[in-house]
DNA sequence: ACCTGAACACCGTTCAAGT
DNA sequence: ACCTGAACACCGTTCAAGT
């Protein structure tokens, strides 16, 4: 078996594309991720990002063995902006709120990447360190380890359940979002109380709740019931 | 433009196909549902689903308009499976926890499709009915209409989103997920109290807790919560 | 009324050849 | 050493024609 990518470090020459351009890694990476900022998601698509390189299609296969590697370099780079100038600051509810928003936040920021990074653990640095953290935050706010540990798993867990699901909305194609969110006009806005008596009740709070994430306040129940677990009770 | 999709109740004949097969609605998406329990859903392309229904994939044009309607008639149908056999008791609690673990199980017992399905509004009749059921638990417990609405969206949206997270796992192949698994011994397991010391203090616990999904500590949490929000406290 | 088959405009990926 | 171009094996979707 040949090997085909050659790390970024040990290239040794390059040679300009046609066009001109010479090709690397981080020129790559930057420009899938302004090729999905300016055409959204399903824009990124390995010829596409060729011809938005100056290069053939195929030149990218040097850089990375295939598509997946390539989202998972976007993604890596993603995980390190979310956690850059982020500092605790002692109060555990406080602490927990800021990191959860900022996972859900950054993964929102670039949907595509989100959905592949979501659910893999990668055990790199960046994650290394985001689990360190919340850990931190946890045991020196005097939780004990074993419900440290459990409050952990549910919170990361659900940070990441949520900026997957809501990336995942995010990354649609726009002709899939746009119905979407015509069911809530034309199929929910029209059931009547002989069916539906709730829906039909609660219709207007519900579509206008529907239209943000859910996350929010998902999160702020979980620390309320985090805080009546905690065996010492304090104002932090 | 020509409405192509006759509704499946307005149906008049029926002509087999080549092969034999009479179409339906029912038929192709128990057909698509078998595809991905098989073969994983890479596998499930309209050229591919006509094969294995013995029909021409452009046949299939005649019963969703696209494959994005088609999506969200198998992501009903895991709707539609969740719900069977299941009735209120009453007891709002008890309902919640039920309709989330079901939820959360359907999800994980098709993982594949799963993963289709679990971030659309489908706005089809098992998803209303979820919705209609959910409300009205919370309704009728009592919760005024404002923060029935919010507690609803909170709780399906985790409900979704843990499936859909832990779905995803269970779909990985083979090699990543046990790759996955790795990363908790040889990376977690090695890490040490001069660098990490939160997680080398607790690494037993924290390998043990997270071989399970953190979805039940999290349902739980959040009924907790909302426990302490109900307006009028009872025993229910 | 419903299904077919050809056609169109795309994909990701490989590999021998070119520079 | 690196990039190119053709080729392969796929996609989703449309529409005139067939039954």
């Amino acid at each position: 078996m040949v090997e085909r990518v050659v790390p970024e470090g040990k290239r040794q020459r390059r040679r300009p594309t046609k066009q001109g351009a010479v090709l690397s890694e981080r020129l790559i990476v930057e420009t899938a991720l302004n090729l999905i900022a300016q055409h959204g998601a399903e824009a990124l698509s390995v010829r596409r990002l060729g011809a938005a390189l100056g290069a053939d299609p195929s030149a990218l296969y040097r850089y990375f063995r295939n598509t997946d590697a390539l989202m998972l370099a976007v993604a890596d780079e993603l995980i390190g902006r979310a956690q850059q100038g982020w500092a605790p600051t002692g109060y555990w509810r406080a602490d927990l709120r800021a990191i959860g928003l900022r996972i859900h936040g950054s993964y929102r920021s670039n949907p595509q990447a989100a959905l592949l990074a979501a659910h893999r653990t990668t055990g790199r640095p960046h994650e290394m360190r985001a689990v360190e953290t919340v850990l931190g935050v946890l045991r020196e706010a005097g939780f004990p380890d074993g419900l440290a540990v459990r409050v952990y798993h549910a919170f990361v867990d659900q940070a990441l359940a949520f900026a997957a699901q809501d990336a995942a909305t995010l990354a649609l194609p726009s002709a899939a979002k746009e119905a979407d969110a015509e069911v809530w006009r034309e199929v929910y806005g029209r059931l009547t109380s002989d069916t539906h008596p709730h829906i039909a009740a609660t219709f207007p709070l519900l579509a206008a709740d529907m239209r943000g994430s859910g996350y929010p306040f998902a999160l702020e129940l979980m620390l309320d019931a985090v805080a009546a677990l905690k065996p010492v009770a304090d104002a932090r």
